[in-house]
DNA sequence: TCACAGAATGAACACGTTTTCATTTCTCGT
DNA sequence: ACGAGAAATGAAAACGTGTTCATTCTGTGA
């Protein structure tokens, strides 16, 4: 054993195990990358060897020669929100078994592109990018990341050609919201709401401008005049204020539609503890995404869901895909949403 | 102009940039690096020209020579959990602004360590690790990652020499929860609570430790008798069940301090949903870390709050300062706690 | 035994930067 | 006009890996 060079100074690299093991550099690297040719208990010995040198291949020099980073950039305009961040952990998890890493960025809260931070991110090589930001056009962020091809989460606008229309450009993750908005709408239908109200997200974002046209058409299909809309920003403390607004300035609602589950709290606070109203036999609330704090005893919310694991699923299985066909046209991938009964409704 | 490679084929590299600048490659490097050399029209030219190409460093190859990766690794157990969503958040923030980011890797929830993660979080090479899992010792930590200095946040045990000591080997975030559990146990005594339970956390975790511990020998000082304990695991579900025990099989409480507030969120529910109890009037409910949700209505609750803006910069100092400092001896920063007081108390 | 296919192996190259070092150019005081 | 020190510049080396390609080894069928 050469005992002089034992001092393992700062991290083992593929030479060193090389050297201990009695083999060639290229042989560690075989050992570390199956599919390629090796004897297995020359493997086996390479790995015991590494494994005691506590050596793992350094991924910047391979992502520098291979061009596969193994790093998935996700966008968010804010980490805490619940729907975000329990998408991130799914997320995370269903992409650390198959050998990649999150790599986190922050966005404007408006919910605006920012070139900018395409431009940073760009630096990081990921192999793939999940943008939170809905609004920001797919091309747009083609443009900024060479290598990676990004992958679009989609809400088609009901009543336009959007549902089916290819794009072989681009990766697209088609999130369809009618059928739960229907059974929402049918449930309040069923007990006789007359004026419904629409409490929307952050303008600019894409989720909230279909959730608010689908509801339009779906309630103008089922014969109901068109929703009082209420603006919001996706947030509670938005939400509660304009809750208050709706009743205290404008001519109020027995059923209010949130476009997402946090605003639907804001919007049971402020009925319950400003307005002094009974939810549900005063009004009566829907929200949207069904986070885990939704069936919480203080608003056991009734809300439409989409599956998150199906959602994550169907996203990991887009960037392998990609990463497995680069030139191939663009992936595509559809989710349906559909009702979760509970208590605040009837 | 070399017309002839006017096809900008994938992503644009320094030489493209220096060849169309008439500059060398080595000045392109110099116009993205403050601190260097370059004649500022020079610098600006280059920099024109490589906004024009697309261009940006690529960070595996600065990386590989340089030896920072400008990674941050964070290992989280949950990160839906709400302080942990919101610390990601505000960090995310803050090393994006100094030019770093995050690296998310998700571990057991039991908050045990797992050698595993740390091997495959090392090859990604972050040049520093935050790990939200207190329970594994800094050197275990240290061990897995040769090149990063691993940033233990610390909640020292009351009574013991650790608030004092120093520890050279590694960097530390203390964060003293006496004063603020002091204040929260002076209020509860005010109003008379004569039986204080506490809703622990997750059994392994170094938070949940200290704060059972500081909460125990607060209460001697002011000469009560020990808290009833029920076991939690910081989870909304957990604490709900745990408060039935109380009250069901057990022999209740007139106050009820929950290791987190999420926790505190699950007790409330089952007080008043379950239990058909009063908040405050009949129990007194007090949370650990003020989260954002905490000041909603349907729970405004009274909490131990540690400032995570404070927080978060103590993060970065540290992190940055080990960056620049790479053998110096392990630096400390310390965070205090206090009481906010909102409606679940008196 | 021989020829041959396929597996196993290692030398050399490539990836896109930063860093070192030696050289050239600029600036300023005399 | 001169010299000295500082600023500016580019050639070459280095970082740690995956990949290509030519070579050697192994086992099989004739």
């Amino acid at each position: 054993m050469t005992d002089t060079e034992q001092a393992p100074r700062g991290r083992a690299t593929a030479e060193m195990v090389a050297a201990r093991a009695q083999v060639s550099r290229v042989a560690v690297s075989r050992a570390f990358n199956p599919h390629t040719s090796l004897k297995p208990e020359k493997r086996e010995l390479i790995l015991k060897i590494a494994q005691e040198l506590n050596y793992t291949p350094d991924r910047a020099a391979r992502a520098l020669v291979s061009g596969r980073s193994h790093l998935v950039g996700v966008i968010v305009p804010d980490v805490c929100s619940h729907w975000e961040s329990q998408e991130i952990d799914a997320l995370t998890t269903a992409l650390q078994a198959e050998g990649f890493a999150t790599l986190l960025f922050k966005t404007r809260t408006d919910y605006s592109m920012d070139e900018q931070l395409l431009a940073y991110m760009r630096g990081f090589n990921p192999d793939s990018v999940i943008a939170f930001v809905e609004n920001v056009k797919p091309h747009t962020l083609a443009r900024f990341l060479d290598r990676a091809v990004p992958i679009y989460v989609h809400y088609p606008l009901p009543g336009t050609s959007e549902e089916a229309e290819d794009d072989p450009l681009h990766d697209r993750l088609n999130v369809l919201q009618r059928d739960g908005i229907d059974q929402a709408v049918a449930l309040l239908q069923g007990f006789g709401a007359r004026r419904i109200a629409y409490l929307s997200g952050a303008e600019k974002s894409r989720a909230n401008t279909s959730r608010e046209r689908t509801l339009r058409q779906v309630m103008a299909d089922r014969g109901l005049a068109p929703p009082v809309v209420a603006r919001g920003d996706f947030s509670y403390d938005s939400a509660y204020q304009a809750t208050i607004d709706l009743f205290r300035v404008g001519d109020g609602a027995d059923a209010i539609f949130a476009a997402n589950d946090v605003g639907a709290f804001g919007v049971i606070d402020a009925l319950r503890h400003e307005l002094k109203l009974r939810v549900p036999e005063d009004v009566k609330v829907i929200g949207f995404d069904d986070i885990a704090q939704s069936h919480w005893k203080s608003y056991n919310l009734t809300t439409v869901k989409f599956d998150l694991d199906e959602r994550v699923r169907a996203l990991v299985r887009l960037i392998l895909r990609r990463l497995n066909n680069p030139d191939a046209p663009g992936f595509q991938e559809t989710l349906n949403t559909r009702l979760v009964v509970r208590g605040t409704v009837g």
